[in-house]
DNA sequence: TATGAATGAGTGTTCATTCAT
DNA sequence: AATGAATGAACACTCATTCAT
């Protein structure tokens, strides 16, 4: 969980043990089940010590939120950045997702689960940082419209959320699955596939 | 949201009242922030009354949910029962998904964000009647394999993910979406052409 | 416990249940502890019958206390009359007060352990009936000490609260007793001999 | 009532100003009228500091309890040390605990009219400390038998209740008494005349 | 910086009491 | 008289936040 470290103010030692514990004791009880001594202890910090880094508890959530979004963002535009056809770069996109989630459990059901429920998330806040993120897949579409690739019958808005959301929701349920009846990968490339003939142009 | 009554412990009009009144509390401040005396409020009974229906708060998004769960579950059935081409039992149960959520805003909101919160949801609690609703896509995916209507290289615990995941994401953006900049019946229909096109058989 | 029953206005077979009720709840739950329902239900009547026969839940054991300590007293009165020497009645007295208690375990308990919390009771409500209960003592030790029985270097006042005192705790102490170490024929007899052998003129 | 400060974890000022406060406030109140935030505001504190010391509201009076029944025990033990009549132990015990109760009128309402109601005293939690303390007089009494002066008719165990339920009785109706009739220290000597003549060897 | 004892506002829940039937 | 559904005041307890050290 360590990459969640970026600019400078955030650089301190503490700050990343209060997020790492923060993103663990959210994963396993939920934001609101958690209490600000939680974090802390889990920290190894007194509770005290956590509001020198955050404002309060709801800045831990979108602390987590933007630095994961940062993250992924950037981790993708790399990998991406060398890859032109947009079949490829579809391809690329999901399985980086799926690998980022599997690799980081915990991270990534404070992002899907808890986050999605805080309301000030969903409502109030602006989730910029998200639909970077998402943009990257419109994208993407639009290259391959382009192209002649991708049909134009599909909508580029729509077709971000369909892909968004079947790979949140691919993610979450590998995640809360017990005994893995798929691998990550086998349902990358088979969402991968879905996707990818349900678009092309015939 | 008068649907919800289904049983007949539950047939009381107080009961449906209180259920109406959480549904649409819990979806404009979220659950946790919301007290049981503003679900009283709304409904117009005393605090007090609220633990004469439902055991405690928690209570609540249980019943809301099991209660949604299971009309989504029969009316999606019967809607399907005279069709029989798969492709157009797909078709079907997408459109009306996306209508059923349309016409339930608040519900849905809670549905989609305030549940998959809790927490208790999304672990201890086995959300059955979720996983019967479910089971409608895949048995759909199952006999347009079985017809070979649909590739046999998709595994159905997949699809079956994937369409709910995407139909779940474009029904809570366009809940959530200010000014609707598609409608929810071409939000339905490219969904269904992208899923359809993406499973036949070439 | 039927016996709580003595004047006309309290005739009514529901009275009586309701106070034969409260006595077992009381009992095994403290007054405190008890909720109204509880005693309701006990009594085979709805809760808001019990505020047809009370004015509210202060009423009962002020009603069982009222009830009790009349039984009591005229119990002992009759059981007195005939018998002439203090000695005796002493004996008769400590013997008689025992029995009772043992007769009607349950309402000792009340009596004993739970009115005496009630606040109420030690301070603001005068305990007319108690202390005309307790006279019976003094009024025996009057007569010894007149007759030249009893040692006039006693406080009558005093006297008569060792004397309950020592009742009093060896009732309770034998009813929460689990196995009985001795009988309470005989903790009266060893009570009587202490008081008696205590007091009497050397 | 400083004297309750014993052991270590306890030797804090907060600890000792919530019991001194608890005691004041049940004995004006009684336990269950009493609220939590009467004991923080009498003792100065916010309510929440409470729960630093003491588990929840039952564990205020049980702490009450065996701190007493502590002091008075070794209070008691010490100043009996030194004595070796039966007859002069008896005297001190039975006119020390009189003076103690003098001294400490609001504690002995609570130890005796408070937490004999409280149910889970009577009953669920073991009065081991209060056993100990009766043990003294149990202690006197066999060692008077075993040297002559007490006679072997009566039973030790229903003797130590006897005088138990006499102190009890005569501390408890002098506290309550508004324009005392007699003083602490007559009574003593009245009830140890009493106890003394009633058990010495003829 | 870091601590953690202290705070006190906030809330789920209980239950004595009422009253329409 | 009898019922029991409905009420709403009351209260124990929690926990985010502060601040003296």
């Amino acid at each position: 969980m360590s990459f969640l470290l970026i600019d400078k103010k955030v650089s301190s030692e503490k700050y990343q043990k209060i997020i790492d514990a923060a993103v663990k004791v959210f994963s396993k009880k939920g934001f609101f089940n958690s209490k600000v001594a939680d974090v802390a202890k889990e920290a190894n910090v007194a509770d005290g010590t956590i509001y020198l880094y955050f404002k309060n508890k709801d800045d831990l959530p979108i602390s987590i939120f933007e630095h994961s979004m940062d993250y992924f963002f950037h981790h993708t535009q790399d990998a991406l950045k060398d890859i032109h056809c947009p079949r490829e770069k579809l391809r690329k996109f999901i399985s980086l997702h799926l690998s980022l989630v599997q690799k980081n459990q915990n991270l990534a059901i404070v992002l899907q689960v808890e986050l999605r429920s805080s309301h000030k998330f969903m409502t109030e806040y602006k989730p910029d940082k998200f639909f970077q993120y998402l943009q990257i897949v419109e994208d993407i579409m639009l290259q391959g419209q382009k192209e002649g690739l991708f049909t134009d019958k599909i909508n580029p808005q729509i077709a971000k959320r369909v892909i968004f959301g079947a790979i949140d929701e691919l993610a979450l349920e590998w995640i809360l699955m017990r005994n893995k009846r798929y691998s990550i990968e086998e349902a990358a490339e088979q969402l991968f596939s879905i996707i990818y003939e349900g678009m092309k142009v015939a």
